[in-house]
DNA sequence: CCAAAAGTGTTTTAGTTACACCCATGG
DNA sequence: CCATGGGTGTAACTAAAACACTTTTGG
């Protein structure tokens, strides 16, 4: 997953077999016998997304009987976190390949299921559970956010306030108060300033911070 | 699990086939081929530990490949959670069965590792990887508690607001104010006052309350 | 009346929000 | 000098903590 525009996108595969043959489904496969589930969540993101060198983390494991039509599967699903500019060498190296903006609601809200939606905006038929999936794990991201520095995953090395802002406003689906979030942010100790500013901007340039992860 | 006297602890049972024969194992086995993973949770609680009814839920999935010696085994992981008082009958139909005392020391905490401790206090050993699953659970609980309502799971029907903040604290590990959380409690609108107070105390006795999961 | 724990009121403190303002840069 | 977003200061608000206090029961 990144975060593109504002909004959370989630890399995803047409499937080219039966069954929901066309559809679009998360990138998966099997654990090797002899393979740790993290290993072989790391593997299988480099051969099914080419990508590399992500933040992963298991969210949750699915085993409701039916929810593969051919046999009982199991599924270990993992979350995997990449700044945006990553994906473009994944998305050209596969035309079976998509980057889908995700839209969860709120517990409570009426917005009604969990979608994906291509560039244009037309919402996606997901493959098994796997909208059920990706919810999941847009509510993990909610969760964790202000304790745990999964922002820094969807970021580059350096980044300003800014940008750290539009990841918190992302995953929170809300706009932030710039003053609170930015003393917010420099009180918990995570950032470094670099001495650097960013380039090319009509304006102010904004300070490049680095994540620290001492703690 | 539940909270005996201000502590955590976990009901163990002792193993009676290689490997790790004689010591003690969290209670388990084996999914059915067409079973849901909630299903056959409560089931093997029910055949394992002689325990009904408790509130279930998804731990955590371990696969490492070496961690059962005999052959590749994915655990997924479920914790459950009852009132103390329910464990009287499992402990009385198998001598196999014990509920242990669980410590586990704070993130960045010197105390050591997670160590499960018999009624004289005497450290146990506990089969595979169970010790690392026993502190993922706890600090599981310690990271929800606040924010939802597990820790009616581990009262009777009515219960008094000390007897939740005894639960409280068992799962923290530290002492509360005592006004301060008696408002938080009341504030978050999952509590009921029944009419009813508590009987055979020789002090003032307390009012009895209900969860509410109207939210 | 006394001990013990239930239950309440008040002050202090810390963290967050809201809003207004100043600063630095390119054009 | 102007537009734009970066960055800062201050007051208001909210939630929690600390502390002292009153209340109610059995003995």
């Amino acid at each position: 997953m990144t975060m593109v525009e504002g909004v959370p996108a989630a890399l995803l595969r047409r499937r080219e077999e039966h069954p929901f043959l066309g559809q679009w489904a998360l990138p998966g496969g099997f654990v090797g016998i002899d393979e740790g589930l993290d290993e072989a969540a790391l593997r299988l993101l480099g051969t099914e997304a080419h990508l590399e060198g992500a933040y992963i983390e298991q969210l949750y494991t699915f085993g409701a009987p039916g929810r593969d039509p051919r046999t009982r599967v199991v599924t270990i699903a993992y979350f995997a976190l990449l700044p945006a500019d990553r994906f473009a060498a994944a998305l050209k190296h596969s035309a079976e390949l998509m980057l889908a903006e995700v839209t969860v609601p709120w517990a409570g809200e009426v917005g009604g299921p969990v979608t994906a939606c291509d560039d244009d905006g037309a919402v996606l038929a997901l493959a098994f559970d796997h909208a059920d999936i990706l919810g999941l794990a847009i509510k993990r991201l909610r969760g964790k956010l202000d304790y745990s520095p999964i922002a820094f995953a969807l970021l580059p090395d350096m980044f300003t306030l800014r940008q750290l802002q539009d990841v918190h406003e992302a995953i929170l689906g809300v706009r932030l108060n710039k003053p609170a979030f930015r003393r917010r942010m420099l009180d918990r100790g995570w950032l470094e300033g670099t001495g650097e500013r960013e380039a090319g901007t009509s304006f102010r340039p904004a300070e490049l911070y680095r994540f620290k992860p001492i703690d």
